[in-house]
DNA sequence: AAATTAAATGTGTGCGCACACAGTAATGAA
DNA sequence: TTCATTACTGTGTGCGCACACATTTAATTT
C-alpha cells in the first residue's frame, strides 16, 4: 500500500548489523567499529529516518517540570485570560507528566518580581515562561537562566537583550499603527486626537510608548496634517479627572487611542459619563468590560493581544520541546485582530485555535 | 514529587480484579460478571482515568485515509489556499500513518463532483473532508457517505441536512454584518451601497445571499437609512462592465461590498481603473491580488476566511478522531477576522496558529 | 458423577524506542 | 597456555494500551 515508516530494525536489517549498533550510531554513544559505522550511514544517507515521537516518548516516561512567572491574575483581567490559557495547557500536558506550576508576582512592586524570578531558578525547573514586565529588573533574572541552563521563552513583553528561546507576542509599533488606521478610517476633516497611557505604573510606558510611536508614524507616512497629544496618567493621581476634563473639553477631538486593556474601559466610563457618543474610541483587549462599552458603541475598536493564546502557546512550545525535542520558532508573533461589536461574538466562540 | 497518572494496571489492583477485566469494562467488550463491574466502576468513579493516547497510539498502528475533496485549486487562489491547509496537516500526519489524499473537482461543473464524491465514497476512505459547493448535488452524496458509515466533515459551506460529524467555517450572516459594519464607520450622510455577488456560478449565490442578508440587517437594526442595492454578475458577462459602469456613475455611492473572494479584486480593479478612491470597498479574503489592492488603499477592509485554516483543522479533527478517538466540536466556527493594511502583515507572518 | 458448554477472568504479545546488560572476539599480559 | 582487558555487538526489558488467546469457574446436560 504505502511505504511504511522505516524504524530502527529495517536500518539494522539494511545494514546488516544489530538494532543496538544502529542505536549507537543515532545517538553518537561511540563503541561502534569503523565498518559498521560506515554501513549505517550509508543507509541512513539513502533514507530518511524519521523516529516515531509516539515511541519514543512513551518509553521515556520523564518526569518535566514548566515554571510561569505571570503578573498576579487577581488585579488584572488581562492577566487573569493569560492564567486561563495556562491552566488550559497545563491539563493538556498533565498526562505527559509535565508539571506547569504559575508563580504570581505583584504588578506594583518590582523587588518581589526578581525575588520569585530567582527562587524560580533555584528550585531548577526544566524550562520557564516568563512575563517580563520590569525592563531593568528581568535583566539579571535571564543572566541567571542562562547560568543555569534552564531555556527560557517570552511573551507579551519582547527584550532584545534576553535571548531567550523564544518570544511570543505582538508587534507593539505596528500595533499602534493599526490603532491609528482604525481611528482614521472615515475622518475626513483634520482634527485631535489623543493617545492616552493609562496605567498605575509610569515605568511599564517604556513598552508602551512603542505603540504611541507607531501611532504617530501612520499618520506621518500617510502625510495626514492632525494635532497629536498624549496622556501618561495614573487613574489614582488626584488630577486625572481634571486632566481628562480638559481632554474632552478641546471642541477638535476627534478619537482616542488607549494604549492599555485596562485603561481602555476607563477612557470608555469617562467618555460615556460625558456622553461623548462621536469620540471614536480604540483600545485594547477583550476585557469583560471592553466588551460592554464595545457593545454599548462607545468603545469603537479593540485590538485583541489574546493573552491566554499567548500564554498557552508559551507552554505548549516549552513542551514540546522538552518532550518532542521540537524547536520553537524564534518569534512567534501574533495577528493584530481587530475587534468590533459585530464580529466579537465569533471570537468569544471560536476559543483558541 | 508526581502526581502519577492512573494506569489500567493502577485501577485493576484497586478493584482487586486483572487488567483484562478492567479493559472489557472500559471498552464496553462485555462478559464482565456483575460484582466485577460494579467493583471496576466503583473505582473509575473515585479516579478520573484518562488513557495514556501515546500508548494508544503506539499499540495499535492503524493505517487510516483521509478522503479530501476539493475545488480545484489551479483555478481560484482560494482553493489553492485551502489546499495549502490541507498540504500542511498532511505532513504532520504522515508519520502515524495517516494518508490524506486529495480529490479536486470543476468549480464549472456540477456533475462531475458527484461522480468523483461517488468515486471517494466507493474507494472506502477512513473519513472524508468535503467543500460542499453545490447545494443540490451535494444531498445525495451525504447520503452515501451515512450508508458507508463514513465519518465526513464539512468545511467552508455549511449545509443543514447533511448532518456531519461537523462544520468548519464561518458564520456567512454575521459576516455579512461586520462587512456593514465595516462599512458603515464614519460615514456620516446616508448614501447608496452596492452588495455585489460576481461569480461565475450564480448557483452558489444561495449562500452569498445570506452574506447580503447580514450586511442590510445591520443597518436596519441600526435604524440607518440608506440606499441598498445589489448585483448578481457573472463577469464572464457581456453586459458587466456596463453594469459596473452604471453603478459607479451613481454620485451618492458610499461603498461596495463584494461577497466573494475573486470578485472583490475585480471590484478593486474597477475601481482604481476609474480612479474612484472614495469609495470604500470591504471584501473577502486575502487572495494576493487583494492585499495588492489592499496595499494600494482601494480596498479598505478585506474579511478573511481563512481557507488554509479551515482545511487544515479539518484534516486534523479527522486524524484525531481516527486516531485518538477525540470528539470534533459540532461547529467549529472560525472568528471574522478584519484584515487591513497595517495588521495584513502581521497575519501573514503568523501562519497558522 | 462425568462431560459439555458458556461465562468470566487472567495472561501474553506487539507497537518502536531507549537503554541496560549480556555476550563475543581480539589483543596483550601473566 | 590461560587469564584479563578492551572493543565491539547483540539481546532483553519496560513504557501503557489493545486485543488475542489461554485458563479458570460456574452452569447445564448427559
Amino acid at each position: 500500500m504505502k511505504a511504511q515508516n522505516v524504524r530502527i530494525k529495517d536500518i539494522a536489517r539494511l545494514a546488516g548489523v544489530s538494532i543496538g549498533t544502529v542505536d549507537r550510531v543515532l545517538h553518537n554513544r561511540g563503541n561502534v567499529s569503523p565498518e559498521a559505522l560506515i554501513k549505517v550511514n550509508a543507509i541512513l544517507e539513502q533514507i530518511d529516518y524519521k523516529p516515531n515521537l509516539i515511541a519514543r516518548t512513551l518509553g521515556s516516561n520523564k518526569n518535566f517540570r514548566i515554571a510561569v512567572l505571570l503578573p498576579d491574575p487577581q488585579v488584572d483581567q488581562y492577566w487573569s485570560q493569560a492564567h486561563a490559557g495556562i491552566i488550559q495547557s497545563q491539563s493538556e500536558w498533565a498526562q505527559y507528566n509535565i508539571q506547569v506550576e504559575v508563580h504570581f508576582f505583584d504588578l506594583m512592586d518590582k523587588s518581589v518580581f526578581q525575588k520569585i524570578a530567582f527562587q524560580v531558578d533555584q528550585s531548577k525547573p526544566d524550562a520557564i515562561l516568563i512575563a517580563p514586565i520590569f525592563y531593568h529588573e528581568s535583566l539579571p533574572v535571564f543572566e541567571r537562566f542562562h547560568q543555569s541552563e534552564i531555556p527560557f521563552i517570552l511573551f507579551n513583553t519582547n527584550i532584545k537583550e534576553a535571548n531567550p528561546m523564544s518570544f511570543i507576542g505582538q508587534d507593539l509599533y505596528q500595533s499602534g499603527k493599526v490603532g491609528a488606521q482604525l481611528m482614521n478610517i472615515g475622518q475626513h476633516d483634520p482634527g485631535t486626537y489623543a493617545v492616552l497611557h493609562l496605567d498605575e505604573d509610569v515605568h511599564e510606558s517604556v513598552h508602551l510608548l512603542e505603540k504611541e510611536r507607531g501611532f504617530r508614524e501612520y499618520f506621518e507616512l500617510k502625510k495626514l496634517k492632525i494635532n497629536i497629544i498624549d496622556f501618561i496618567l495614573n487613574p489614582n493621581d488626584p488630577l486625572f479627572n481634571s486632566k481628562l476634563d480638559q481632554l474632552l473639553n478641546e471642541p477638535s477631538l476627534r478619537g482616542i487611542f488607549v494604549s492599555t486593556s485596562k485603561g481602555t474601559a476607563v477612557a470608555a466610563s469617562f467618555l460615556e459619563k460625558h456622553g461623548k457618543n462621536n469620540i471614536r474610541l480604540v483600545g485594547y483587549d477583550m476585557l469583560e468590560e471592553n466588551l460592554k462599552y464595545l457593545e454599548s458603541g462607545i468603545i469603537d475598536f479593540l485590538i485583541n493581544q489574546n493573552p491566554k493564546r499567548q500564554a498557552a502557546l508559551g507552554v505548549d512550545h516549552l513542551a514540546n520541546h522538552l518532550m518532542f525535542k521540537k524547536t520553537a520558532p524564534a518569534n512567534d508573533l501574533f495577528p493584530l485582530e481587530v475587534i468590533t461589536q459585530q464580529n466579537v461574538a465569533s471570537y468569544l466562540s471560536s476559543g483558541i485555535h
